[in-house]
DNA sequence: CTGAAAGCGCTTACAG
DNA sequence: CTGAAAGCGCTTACAG
């Protein structure tokens, strides 16, 4: 049917192996066989069929990525999309496909690596979300299979991951937003499952230290990542005091933050978010948020995980994204 | 190091063939045979080489889909990442991989095809935007090669396709705003490029004519997707008469509209938007918006590539998709 | 500088 | 019911 890199070599007068060396460019061929090579193969269209180059080298030239088994996050949270973007982007430059898969659900997640790792159907693994314990990056690891995660993991040390430095984001809306006269600040977080809660909320501790403020523990919460769960928790927190700030791990709290306030015709407590989802500048008021540059953190975990299966030699096994406050309404 | 079909026979003292045969559950091998083989896979932990088994069977069990080049597309329709969420699941059922591509630009989309066909990496491709005399759809056809588009195409007959009723959509949309009693009806498309501009402008016009209300070409307009095309559409249309209501084709269009609209302090003119985005529920006041029902466009674009891959009888090479006009604030 | 041969890990027609 | 052999389309060590 196709044409294969024999009936190249049929068309050429040269030998199957010699069509293979001049597809890799090999030195020990000489110019004029090359040439014959070449215009044999452009006169019969000649694509070399990855499968069987795939079979023969051990790898496929292809990444797997997984996405998350929920939904919502995947439509309400840019992120995903925009690393997605940065992902492929990166690996279309180095002649990589991208493979995607979701689970249906946490417990799903290791089988479906399983069945990607065992399959062989990919050469290294990027996983977009990190947990304590994270059991798919158990698997990856005792499955001695290259991947990247993207977040920081456990074993900071001996994983190739990116991340911003969620501490500092969070520490440095926090700075601003005393330094502008803010005391009481509540904050109001996904799960504590989730690293980046965990991390953002060392952040927001931190910026109340250094700044000589008692934390308050009837000001924190860390709930579900959903808008109704943060409506809840705001107007518990209300009841109890009305600070002069909220800071949120993700746009969507911040969203049922908002709710929570407007309702209660609150309109002096400055809000902030984090991801920079288009609707946030769409909210009256328009919502403060961090971005997290998440097209950039997908580029470069597509470089830390392709020069891992390449083996070239790297100076660092991770890296760290800068993050930017996009000010609007809500902080004014 | 990975252990094979070879290792598996040798554990259970049976041929590499039997063990094959075994795999594919094979009725003429015996059961005791199945259960030593069976037992030695599980002890051995075997999983099948895809790779290998793509090469033999001229079938790798995977869906190329391509991407639109540009960004904000991706990011801001939701369409997208609910057709993939559709196609994933769909394909995951039938044991099927997505592998996914993007092209950078119009021009680079039907080198990114061929180097995805010639690679014999995927069984069939999902195109998920269709063009007028579409280049993508006439190399796919050219080269035979299985594909499915989420669009109506040229060629409705020859192609395997789903899509929404985007004509009876449009008409229903404006059809209700007459009933309701809106008279002036304005039209703001995207680029009449785009096959979906083009039938909603029919939609629009039928349910004119129906309700014999006679169409005002100064009432049409076909920019770019943007929203500052669509804002400045607006004020145009309004300097030479506002109208009763303004139907799009796109959410991001509505939302031109409604600041052009707000801005003129124009607070009586309906709107309808098309896509359902998230953001279209936040606006103030909150859009209407046609739901096109995007998850299921991927699972029954996913369902006619995969029949077609596997030669299963089809009594259609097209489904329609139901769409729902979800009413918010805006109209009324 | 080039070719014949072996091998990657499967499947399947053929033979028994 | 089971096995030996050929083949899918490549790459590469070996030989010349």
């Amino acid at each position: 049917m196709s044409v294969t890199i024999k009936d190249v070599a049929n068309r050429a007068n040269v030998s199957p192996s010699t069509v293979s060396r001049v597809i890799s460019n090999n030195s020990r061929i000489s110019d004029a066989t090359k040439e014959r090579v070449r215009a044999a193969m452009a006169e019969l269209n000649y694509q070399p069929n990855l499968i069987a180059r795939s079979l023969t080298n051990k790898s496929t030239k292809t990444l797997g990525l997984l996405l998350p088994g929920s939904k919502a996050d995947l439509l309400l949270n840019p992120f995903f999309v925009q690393a997605m973007r940065g992902i492929s982007s990166y690996a279309k430059e180095k002649g990589y496909y991208i493979l995607f898969t979701h689970a249906d659900n946490d417990e799903d997640e290791v089988e479906v690596l399983s069945n990607l790792v065992g399959s062989q159907w990919v050469d290294g693994i990027i996983l977009t979300t990190v947990k304590d314990n994270d059991r798919s990056i158990a698997f990856l690891q005792y499955r001695k299979h290259p991947f990247v995660v993207i977040g920081k993991p456990d074993d900071e040390k001996n994983t190739y991951w990116v991340d911003n430095d969620n501490i500092k984001a969070m520490y440095d809306v926090v700075d601003l937003l005393i330094k502008k006269g803010n005391k009481n600040i509540g904050f109001i977080g996904g799960s504590h499952e989730f690293k980046v809660t965990k991390y953002r909320l060392l952040g927001y501790l931190k910026a109340l230290k250094v700044n000589n403020i008692k934390a308050d523990l009837n000001l924190i919460y860390e709930k579900d990542y959903t808008e109704e769960a943060a409506y809840e928790a705001t107007k518990e927190m209300i009841d109890y005091q009305t600070p002069d700030a909220i800071v949120t791990t993700d746009d969507l709290i911040a969203f049922g933050v908002q709710r929570a306030l407007l309702e209660q015709g609150i309109e002096d407590v400055s809000l902030v978010g984090f991801n920079n989802t288009v609707i946030s500048q769409y909210k009256k008021p328009s919502i403060s948020s961090v971005d997290i540059n998440a097209e950039k953190l997908g580029m470069f975990a597509a470089k830390l995980l392709i020069n891992q299966i390449e083996n070239i030699p790297m100076e660092t096994n991770n890296y760290i994204i800068d993050t930017k406050l996009i000010e609007r309404d809500s902080t004014k």
